[in-house]
DNA sequence: TATGAATGAGCGTTCATTCAT
DNA sequence: CATGAATGAACGCTCATTCAT
């Protein structure tokens, strides 16, 4: 949420985050986000999108030029809104560097398995030929948060001697690759898996160990 | 297609994957194939399909009920093919432990990459709220196939002390977790990034290492 | 058109009948009227409507549900509306008893063999097994509005001594069986039949006739 | 029965009555009849009608030019054959005059009302416009049939003194106009009625009444 | 002859978009 | 700015019919 003033504050080209806060406009995108998020873009009409937002069909071409605008400005503002501030609450830097690393993985994992982030990762890999420029703001607003804080993490810790990373970066990105293990691959897939806090908590305690088996320092 | 029989001869429970060698039939699937991969299935049409595969739209519906069976037969036998056949080709169980991780990483990423399975990924992840079934198949003969190669090659490899596991199903899954590490998750984005073998190869490489670090024997 | 307003206004409860007056609305109706009483029900096209109502194929998806509510909304139309108000002018009842059963023949055998009514007929008695409803809307406001008054009025006739008649619905009904002999029955079956004002005359005397000798009082 | 090969042998130029004997025919048009009958022309399909006929579409094809064909070849058999069947077995020639005609009238309504003459009647009535020669021939061997025999014996019943009838084809017209009240005609538009077997008597008994009212010779 | 795959026109219906009110 | 009727192209699908086997 504070990141969203700052943002349009700091970033003044990107206009299209803040244009109106009009009323009708947030009720157009809460019922595209309904709507998208549930059939996917091409299975998205847009009566369903006004039906649910409670709006005629006219208002919806009122605020966005047209189907592929409104669903572009629904991803920009739930990727810099939603995500981010999910995403935000994550990096806890102090205290015990493998508890921490626990505690991120199970925030992650939790994050990642929920519903809105589970659709938005659907229909944005889906379509992501088609709108490629969305899944870059995805990113960068998603999981691109996290990495960069991560990563920063990282190289503190690493500096502290309490982990011995050359590539903090990538490092990062392992440390998100194994956090997907199981629960979150296969949630996307809709496949059945055991998403219980313990589960959760199992598969996050075992990602810490396994980080710092790869990075932590070499004990004498 | 050698596989094809091997593997129609060895299952000879599904029938379904066999059914018809009728050219027609396959004319409609790589039709199909063609415009799935590329619109996704909301996006795709009948029309195209039919326009593709160089049929009339009735044939469509002389080999398959309607476009959702159309698209289930499609994923199922690429599936239960293309992408079985090509992760058989993964596991090479003899020789030295390290190594065989590294190439295997490489291969399986370089796999994942290819425009068919991230196609297919797209699709069976954005379609899997419709079809739960798609995904479960996508995943047994997917993925599927390969951990559970990799998984009993782990504890092979644990049972002669090489490796130090003890839950080898898991291993297997944080295996192909670091793998997905960077590249494959972007390109599944298409976001810019370097694929090339180099780029490749140093990720699996630092895979290996990476899971050897997490599993290798103590060395005292 | 007068009629309508009457109608509207003593039946207060069918709100269905006058719903809008909407020019395109009834634009459509017009079109639906001339292709469905044209081709029937199955034979007609919504594209066919479309054009001959001159309005697009979407405009009477905004008026009706689809083809079985328009073509409903239709046959209820023509029921409440043109039927019924051509049945109101028949019964006549004052004056010389033998002279009104002929002129009500007469103008009943006229009505019935009207291009619309006949239209109306056929496509009703096709589809009665699918629309139930409608047929039996079309005998409320068809016959049923005729043999109503007809009752009512050989009741009175009775109570007068002109006629000698137990059960004036069943009489009514008689006499109106017996109007369709001859050039009724065979119009509908497009056979060939005089169907000349003094045909019509003749079959309307004889009906007369007739009628009288079955009900006319006994004569000492 | 007899009728139809006398029919044949008699009426050299109908060579379409008599065309095959071919059991595939036969299948053909036993499969037309259910689909037709239930779904009229326009709501039948050649694949239903194959499917039911459990005979491949292009046999149809084989034995018959086209829909149209096929139609107009099962209304001209069932006419020929199943409804003159049926009315041949009216007429009952002697005995008590005023019985018979109840009796005539009783079998003549329970003919009407059973399921294929409701059928074919709906049918024909419905395409009457488009095929004018299948109500021709529907008229002439249904009701046709048992006009002329019913003409017949009403002209010999006024030679013997029993009626009064000067023109005993429009009599006989009448005659059946008045079986048709009530029951036949509320069962055309499956409209609610009584169908029992007493229900049809009454109707019966009062058409047989009020026919000898119009027509029984008068008694001094 | 009997078959059933192939055809493409046409079906009923929905779509994204426009525009007069 | 909000509305919702109007549009016509395109949708998934079925049709009557043909023809190689």
């Amino acid at each position: 949420m504070p990141d969203d003033f700052a943002n349009s504050a700091s970033n003044p080209e990107d206009a299209s985050a803040t244009q109106h806060f009009c009323a009708k406009r947030q009720q157009v995108l809460r019922g595209a986000e309904a709507v998208f998020l549930e059939h996917g873009y091409e299975g998205a009409s847009m009566s369903q999108i006004a039906q649910r937002a409670k709006v005629s069909k006219g208002t919806l071409y009122n605020h966005f030029e047209n189907k592929a605008d409104l669903f572009a400005a629904l991803i920009d503002e739930l990727s810099r809104l939603k995500l981010a501030t999910m995403f935000e609450r994550i990096s806890t830097p102090e205290g015990n560097c493998a508890e921490t690393l626990v505690t991120a993985a199970a925030e992650f994992i939790t994050i990642l398995i929920s519903p809105s982030p589970v659709g938005m990762y659907r229909i944005i890999v889906s379509e992501a030929p088609k709108f490629p420029h969305l899944a870059d703001i995805f990113w960068r607003y998603g999981s691109g948060i996290v990495l960069r804080n991560m990563s920063a993490w990282l190289e503190n810790e690493s500096k502290k001697g309490n982990l011995a990373i050359d590539d903090p970066v990538f490092a990062a990105e392992q440390f998100f690759a194994l956090c997907q293990t199981r629960i979150i691959q296969r949630r996307r897939l809709e496949l059945p898996v055991d998403c219980s806090k313990a589960a959760i908590q199992e598969v996050a305690r075992k990602t810490g160990d396994a980080f710092l088996k790869i990075y932590g320092p070499v004990q004498s």
